[in-house]
DNA sequence: GACATGACGGCAC
DNA sequence: AGTGCCGCCATGT
């Protein structure tokens, strides 16, 4: 059971650590738990998560695009809520990463 | 048990 | 600089 499931543990662990206001992505968070080159699996794995128990929305591709937007309630949901922790947004509509990426600490 | 798919990323062309 | 292909791990059929 065991890796698989402190895999996604992991994942949920680290995506809470996120304060309100900033993002990471996916390569980053994969790399945090040893699945450098896996980040499918992290998106995989807040598809499976409950996104009223892990703040799933402030996790974004590398490119600072919301590319889960269309896993919650309604398309605009993950751009309306990282908007209200005050995200900013570039004029291509992807998230300022070199404003709130957040960079994760040694536990 | 094998094949195809998926909230991605990096490298090659 | 843009597009395409391969890699990675887990899950569903």
């Amino acid at each position: 059971m065991t890796t698989k499931a402190t895999f996604y543990k992991q994942v949920y662990d680290l995506v809470r650590q996120i304060p309100a206001g900033y993002v990471s992505t996916y390569g980053i968070i994969a790399e945090q738990i040893s699945l450098r080159s896996a980040a499918r699996m992290v998106g995989w794995a807040l598809n499976k998560a409950d996104i009223a128990t892990v703040p799933a929305h402030r996790v974004v591709n590398r490119n600072g695009e919301l590319t889960g937007k269309g896993h919650f309630f309604t398309p605009d949901t993950m751009r309306q809520m990282l908007e209200t922790e005050g995200v900013t947004f570039r004029p291509d509509g992807s998230v300022d990463l070199d404003r709130h990426l957040f960079r994760f600490s040694h536990s």
